[in-house]
DNA sequence: CGCGATTTGTGCACGTCTTCACAAGCGCCT
DNA sequence: AGGCGCTTGTGAAGACGTGCACAAATCGCG
């Protein structure tokens, strides 16, 4: 251990570290991990416990060690995981150390919120570009931006090294503009449009439906309303649960 | 098969038809099926196959059986499902019969976008509340609802039937919230803020968190970039994808 | 009326994810 | 120096999810 090899220090000379490769499960739940991070180095914290973190990530403390061990992750014995260290870990790993480029495509209702939202700004990312079919809103000013036509794209790859697109535009338009950003190289898309994107071999494509999420409650309001109304199972509604929903995307229990 | 037994027509009598306790996984792809089978309807299908089905919806069409058959979904063999009848089982399933009223907390940018979101009323959801804690955005009209303060939670709670609620504060301010939503009866919150929940067990919580979207996507952006360096193992870029992303949350081939 | 084409529903095997439980390692205190 | 308490890292087992492949069922046609 006298040897901390920071793979995210700058001036790694080296292979690629050939990142190891993850569980998908694992990836997802990374970026909970590293905002629990900043959160504790924000409040002074210089090493945490994988129970600790793993209560402010709302997840199992075994799943947590697991998942950072994934990542040939050095915490000490006794002591737990230095908060700095593991932030430049994770951040490496993610691909967070350099900032990149989003484009947007869609500025309509969601869109214009998306592209106010100081979220991405603070966790890794600039977005390099508004842009919308609707020529009426080209030349908008949002946030600093000015929104251009969907079909400068081109234009905007060429300036920017662009490898990530979302798509906050009506479902029907979805398909043709994730080709367009296809087109120009962009090989990672969040598509926030209700709709399924079919794209190459080597695209990923992640889905954010706002309505799914909501029908995904209501079908769990619908359930426990069904099991309120049967006295049969004996017990009240909190032990009356059939096991298995507290993990899955819930989170109770969180710790300070 | 004679006797076809709509589980979500009106006039339902008999004891609640104690919902299949469905896999977690089924339940989180009931909405997109769900939302193929209208487009579906819309274009004038009657019928559909279940490969036709599940290229719509992105999706294996083992995988796609498989969910009905726990549904106990009636598909007719040689022939494939009724597309009416399954949009209403599933409807049924998912608790849409009803029009849920939501409350909406939290009008800043992102929750500005979600109130005038036409996805949430077209998909079952009506929004019955706006709120926020800042007493200057009170009373400011969005997309025909007024804007109470938060602290109106209990007059709302007693006026609407609230099961759901939408944080889309920032951070410091959700907990507070959950906890308001909570004491007004509301069992499932839809979570904007990026931060974890504690709320009771019984409660129902689904986090949203649009940077932690990006940094998955920017995960596989490292990875393939990582790959590309590496000349070392045979293949394109395209064989060289270690299996097994294809299927999580990627969504590749479309039928039409 | 029977046969072939088609499609559902599902048994089974496989891979992934989760969780427990504990050995190994580390620091601190005496 | 030695022992003790604490915490990590991981083996193993079980739960869960996926996808193949095929039997059972249905329709349409000759």
């Amino acid at each position: 251990m006298s040897q901390h090899r920071h793979p995210g220090a700058p001036g790694r000379a080296g292979a690629v570290p050939a990142l190891p490769d993850l569980p998908e499960a694992t990836v997802a739940r990374l970026p909970e991990y590293l905002r629990a991070l900043h959160n504790l180095a924000d409040t002074g914290h210089e090493t945490v416990s994988s129970e600790g973190l793993s209560a402010a990530a709302g997840v199992n403390s075994a799943k947590l060690r697991k998942d950072l061990s994934h990542l040939g992750s050095y915490g000490t014995r006794g002591v737990g995981y230095d908060v700095a260290l593991l932030i430049e870990q994770i951040e490496y790993v993610l691909g967070l150390t350099q900032r990149r480029a989003v484009a947007l495509v869609g500025v309509g209702n969601l869109g214009h919120a998306l592209a106010g939202y100081d979220g991405f700004a603070s966790r890794g990312f600039r977005i390099a570009a508004l842009l919308d079919a609707d020529r009426s809103r080209v030349g908008e000013e949002i946030n600093g931006l000015v929104v251009r036509h969907v079909d400068d794209l081109p234009a905007v790859a060429a300036e920017e090294s662009l490898a990530i697109g979302v798509i906050a535009t009506p479902a029907a338009a979805a398909q043709q503009v994730a080709d367009q950003l296809v087109a120009v190289g962009v090989t990672s898309i969040l598509n926030f449009a209700p709709c399924v994107l079919s794209v190459p071999e080597g695209v990923d494509v992640r889905k954010v439906d706002l309505a799914i999420e909501l029908q995904i409650l209501s079908f769990h309001e619908h359930r426990k309303a069904s099991l309120t109304a049967l006295p049969a199972t004996g017990g009240s509604a909190l032990t009356a649960l059939p096991g298995g929903f507290a993990a899955t995307d819930t989170q109770e229990a969180i710790g300070t």
